[in-house]
DNA sequence: TTTAAAACATGATATTGGGCATGTTTAATC
DNA sequence: GATTAAACATGCCCAATATCATGTTTTAAA
């Protein structure tokens, strides 16, 4: 569980609502759903909800950023997704009163409101505007799976481990310099998105580094030719 | 384009109904749905709609079994999952205005209904219910795909194509017998949908045929050893 | 019925990438 | 700062599987 933070900050006033589902919603319904939030501080690596949990209400990442994941064959990790501010989590849960179909972890320092179940079930499911935004969520997502399956399914592990940098661009881009992507993942959970092993992730990014296609300064990964990458990763579209 | 039927059937009283989204509408909101749409028939092979082209309408399967896919790198394609009777198809590009997230092909002579493009977007989308059953349908797909993406990501070729016979036994069943599969796949759409070569969807469903795991009956595949089948597959959960 | 074209089958070969081993660097803990 | 553990790095080997080649059977078309 995370700590329950003493100020919550409200929704009325939260940067990330612009690119979140809950921009359909006017000042009357902001507030009440504000009413109807905790919100709790995640320290990285810390567990927000795991696939064997009911979902007790729905997460939305106010500040940082968490990784999807699921377990697969001999306890294997498959990261599914990378979430940023204003994802909601967790809900296809709780529509369909099930476990979670997936781990949510900390992969930084996060904040991340906890919308109570019941508001949502009273509330929520019964605002139109608001289900529609969820329904593109899903259906956005869905999409996101399926070229990441088509990936899976056709490409190399070259092409794949290309794409993923490209993926992490697009999801939570860079630092200031524009190149260095802003986040710090480790070789191994790169190596869980990709779908290969440890290794070779690690071998495929030094070759990467030795072409000049991107640098290693430690963790972080900055892109040097972008061009190149997206060569690299093969994309048709 | 489908040949149009004279004679649809009636929402009221289809069969297709009860396993549909559909099934939470009330008799007169059915005699509605029902003036709004029109029933198309498909040969085996034809195109009910493609990844390039934009939503005209809400596609429900009335009879047949139909296959979606898409086209992967170098033109490879990719079988995303299979539908069959009472499954909405396409709602995802009409709901987002976007073209066609796969395209969807008939597996065998099928009866399609197509719903107003107009009345699904001022009247369906507005009923609560029914979207509630969307996001249902939605995040039931998007676990499927989840799903199919980790056994693509970590399970070996000969695993990954015993699950996909089992998970063809689980929508679309077996005929009378209770052990042949109920739908005409041929070799290189089994490996489409296992992510392989055909010529190894070939050789190892060959190696079952000699494991008595299965029998292969022209292009009928029996389930000779269903446990065995499971245990090939490796499921965990 | 003949002919052509798909689909199916199987062997031989090449390649990718996983797994192991071993060493080095970085980070965490006392 | 010393010690330990985790993460990163790289070489080697081998199994899994793609690709190529060739032949057979089935299906479709003329």
């Amino acid at each position: 569980m995370g700590k329950i933070l003493e100020n919550k900050p409200a929704c009325l006033y939260c940067n990330a609502r612009i690119h979140s589902v809950f921009n359909v919603l006017d000042n009357e319904e902001l507030e009440d759903l504000n009413k109807h939030k905790t919100c709790s501080s995640y320290k990285k690596g810390q567990y927000v909800f795991n696939e064997q949990g009911m979902p007790s209400g729905l997460f939305c990442i106010n500040t940082g950023k968490i990784k999807l994941s699921t377990t697969g064959f001999d306890g294997k990790e498959q990261i599914l997704s990378l979430a940023k501010e204003g994802e909601i989590l967790g809900y296809r849960a709780l529509i369909s009163d099930e476990r979670y179909y997936c781990s949510a972890v900390a992969l930084e320092d996060s904040s991340i409101c906890i919308i109570d179940k019941l508001y949502f079930n009273s509330t929520i499911i019964k605002n139109n505007k608001l289900l529609i935004e969820i329904v593109k969520k899903v259906s956005g997502d869905l999409k996101l799976a399926e070229n990441h399956l088509v990936s899976l399914s056709q490409k190399n592990v070259r092409e794949r481990l290309a794409e993923a940098l490209l993926f992490i661009k697009a999801t939570y881009g860079c630092v200031e310099d524009g190149a260095t992507l802003n986040v710090t993942l480790s070789r191994e959970e790169i190596a869980d998105y990709v779908g290969t092993s440890t290794e070779s992730a690690i071998r495929l990014l030094s070759e990467f580094n030795h072409d000049k296609i991107i640098e290693l300064i430690g963790k972080k990964i900055k892109i040097l030719n972008l061009q190149l990458l997206i060569k690299t990763a093969n994309l048709n579209d």
